[in-house]
DNA sequence: TAATAGTTTAACTAAATAGTTAAATCAATT
DNA sequence: AATTGATTTAACTATTTAGTTAAACTATTA
């Protein structure tokens, strides 16, 4: 046998698949695409897996995971309410500045089949809501302590995933107002992260 | 002739290739579910249109442009920053709700094709950047002026559209979080409204 | 050297899909 | 009643695509 243990063209495959139906989507990702961005031909794809669905679903799911993961260890780390905010955005904003397509592939998918959602959150050990109260409550304890101003810990929470990930989704449609590049957009990006923390923090004074 | 003027079968194509299209994106949408959907035939379809990639683009532009309307007229009209503030916001969310599916078809099909993005730009009268310079004229002045914080127009910008258009983007995790269905997503969203206006005019304050 | 697993090639099947066409049907108009 | 345009039916074509298969080839290893 070859190679038994170091097998790079199972890891070729799956990186190329990976690439392809993040950047296509499930239906226009075709079985050639990946097999051409993996160096290999169709016959060998299949040996590896089976089917296109096969294949997705190991991607998907790897996505589904990569995008929600940290998220949840955050929220429930001790600690308080503004250093958790701040890891959040630093956390999104240096993920997505490493796999921008990340968003928009997910979510896409997602409304077009929102059963996985609720498939992805009972597999899940916690499920997404209790992120939710725990955030809930520690926000309305520092509510009741003076810390902050009032406000819905829903809407708060939507608002801080909502800066941090839209420019993602959005990016060719700013790309083209700010008149620049993937590169100034990086850039862009990075500056960001502090701006979108100060923001906040700022909209959070009593 | 059966009806000349009120040709109705053309409006009910329309309609039903704006909702495959939208809700399935383009790969994913079949000349026979619209003509499903349009309680017609195939060849009826290609009798009125000549191809999918014609009737595509009928509904994408039309798309792109009622994602984009109105948001050049409001940053455009006189008026103080506030008040712009609160009407996009308002603006938007109306919008949204009327039409979930908006910008997650749009900003899948621009990722998919950013060109058209270009092309759009092109064709359309004002240049977007046009819109962020004006906008950035006037967040400077309000700065100046001491009526707002120290803060970088485009991320200014980024913050508000972020805000307001993501959730609808996110729709099938926060229905999850949130454990409610379309019609308690729907309150959540209205009630956004004020929510997001509140948090950025607080988050402007000196 | 022989066996073996990985890989390619190339031809294939089966299904889905876009698009075409001709004939028939239907409903209103003249 | 004859005409006309809209619509259906149903059979096509051509293309794309997922998936299969058998045979040959390759490099490793026992």
């Amino acid at each position: 046998m070859k190679e038994k243990l170091d097998n790079e063209t199972e890891k070729a495959i799956l990186e190329a698949a990976g690439k392809v139906f993040t950047c296509k989507g499930f239906a226009a990702a075709r079985m050639e695409d990946i097999a051409k961005e993996a160096g290999i031909n169709r016959a060998l794809l299949h040996y590896y897996f089976r089917s296109k669905d096969k294949m997705f679903d190991l991607i998907f799911n790897k996505r589904v995971h990569e995008f929600f993961s940290g998220l949840g260890e955050i929220v429930l780390s001790e600690g308080i309410l503004e250093e958790k905010i701040r890891a959040i955005i630093e956390h999104e904003i240096t993920i997505l500045l490493a796999h921008p397509y990340l968003p928009i592939f997910v979510l896409q998918e997602l409304n077009q089949n929102p059963e996985r959602m609720l498939d992805h959150a009972r597999k899940a050990g916690a499920h997404p809501s209790i992120l939710l109260k725990k955030f809930s409550i520690q926000v309305k304890e520092e509510i009741k302590k003076g810390k902050i101003r009032a406000i819905d810990p829903s809407q708060l929470l939507m608002n801080i995933m909502s800066m941090a990930i839209y420019p993602f989704i959005a990016k060719p449609v700013i790309k083209t107002i700010l008149e620049t590049d993937d590169v100034g957009f990086e850039v862009v990006m990075k500056r960001r992260e502090k701006e979108v923390t100060d923001f906040i923090l700022q909209a959070l004074k009593v």
